[in-house]
DNA sequence: CTGCATGCAAACCGTTTGCATCCCC
DNA sequence: GGGGATGCAAACGGTTTGCATGCAG
């Protein structure tokens, strides 16, 4: 399940989108990748890289993060890790917490649902806005 | 940890918004409920469901889901349990798998973090949208 | 030459907010 | 009478979409 599905055109802004993302190890929401992108390409659109963004997590090449807070946020790791989200400053960062597979199992057999996957979301807050907390 | 914050007041509509959400197993979003309780306070404001959800929330009387999808919805139940959210129709339900609390433990070895909770959100599809999938 | 991809702007949707009025203490 | 709560409508922020143009195959 979720093979990488059918390849997609490679076109200039895809490949920058994707080097921009790979950059960085945060994980930005759609228009923090917008303003990095356009100091390379400046007349890019903020709807290409949604629409590029979208893709690319169909495809699989990238992990598109649905947590809480109101932004969706992108990940150029897509083996399954999981995230913890400041509540403050709503920064999202990887956690080194191993992946709890038998969750699904679990899962599996309690429900009526068909599962697909887990996530693991941690709130709390990071040291910066702790260190803002005088 | 999650004090009951200060009592809020009681009025009509915050006494109806909570029947009316305490009634349903699901998981409604704000205008979900506003239309429910719209039934039997036919002028109430969108802005005063959201406004004392949102207060609810805070004061721990009920619970915010901030989970994948666009909107955030509420549950009346306020103990720690995961839920899972059909990938096809975004209904989210409770799922009974125990609540795993070595992941907060761990999450506080592995991070800077000043780690709060954490919340487990399943994928998949639900039993009508797998119907529906003739 | 044809079709997908892009830039641009307008539309959309969920949520928040300002403000005048209302109602409870 | 005073302060919080409400209804209403306008504003907001993030995302999506329609459309004319551009560009790669």
């Amino acid at each position: 399940m979720n093979a990488p599905a059918s390849m997609i055109r490679l076109t200039t802004q895809r490949q920058i989108i994707l080097e921009e993302l790979s950059k960085v190890t945060s994980h930005p929401t759609a228009s923090e990748l917008y303003d990095m992108v356009r100091k390379r390409l400046p007349r890019i659109g903020l709807g290409t890289v949604y629409r590029n963004l979208e893709l690319m997590a169909e495809s699989g090449m990238i992990l598109k993060i649905e947590v809480g807070g109101t932004q969706k946020r992108f990940d150029a790791t897509t083996d399954e890790h999981y995230h913890i989200r400041c509540s403050v400053c709503g920064r999202v960062d990887d956690i080194d917490v191993p992946v709890v597979k038998e969750l699904v199992a679990q899962a599996k057999e309690s429900s009526a649902y068909m599962i697909q996957g887990h996530h693991v979301e941690f709130t709390g807050i990071c040291s910066d806005c702790q260190k803002k907390q005088h």
